[in-house]
DNA sequence: ACTGTACATAGATAAAACTCTATATTAGAA
DNA sequence: TTCTAATATAGAGTTTTATCTATGTACAGT
């Protein structure tokens, strides 16, 4: 994942109401109709937001007659949990290291 | 964290260009001029970002002079990557239990 | 006091996102 | 086949976001 990719992941996310998408589905798979009762908005809004998560591959579905069965997709899910502690975490490799991009030597050159 | 405060953060974090003023940071402190040279934009457009993260509580600016030298928050973080794992993986304490706002009963009551 | 540097703010523009109504698609039921 | 229910798509309106130029603010040095 670079940090486009990512990015696009975190934007999936980025809403309150798919945050409550998720909220419901982390519980299991739900039919679309069972996740709109919980919203004010209307059924297109909804399948706009499950396209988005979709789209990010953070939501797979699996049509079963006529309901869709909606799922968090767990591969993308832990991949994108593990680039997030990567990213806010401190650790020995990151980008820093491998790219150089740090670079604070500008301030002082006493680095012990 | 509601849904609405981890969707702020989220958001924060939702841009590439963010993402990797975020890497940048993990690394430890940075000025603005330094981020800067690492990405095409102007600097009233840094600055815009930075703000949107410290609006966030992710990022935090510390006055040295006439430099500024920003952190990311790890309190914030680390609620956040907490959050952000309790969202995604399905866990016992999630909302459904306390709740009760998963009703997939609807499909079949042969819940075994 | 004056100048230069680091950063923020104001206002404008263009692109993207959220939501709606209307309609299409697909599948089961009668 | 015809009707109904579940979901997707199309297109439009409104809000938000990213970026720019221009300017303001704060501080250090001369």
């Amino acid at each position: 994942m670079n940090f486009q990719e990512y990015a696009k992941v975190a934007k999936a996310i980025a809403d309150p109401k798919r945050v409550k998408i998720l909220d419901l589905l982390s519980c299991g798979e739900m039919c679309a109709c069972d996740i709109l009762e919980h919203f004010d908005f209307t059924q297109p809004t909804l399948s706009h937001h499950i396209k988005v998560l979709s789209e990010a591959g953070l939501v797979v579905s699996e049509k079963i007659g006529t309901w869709h069965h909606y799922t968090i997709n767990q591969e993308v899910a832990q991949e994108y949990i593990e680039e997030t502690v990567h990213l806010l975490t401190h650790s020995d490799n990151c980008s820093c290291k491998s790219n150089s991009v740090c670079r604070q030597d500008k301030s002082a050159s006493t680095t012990v």
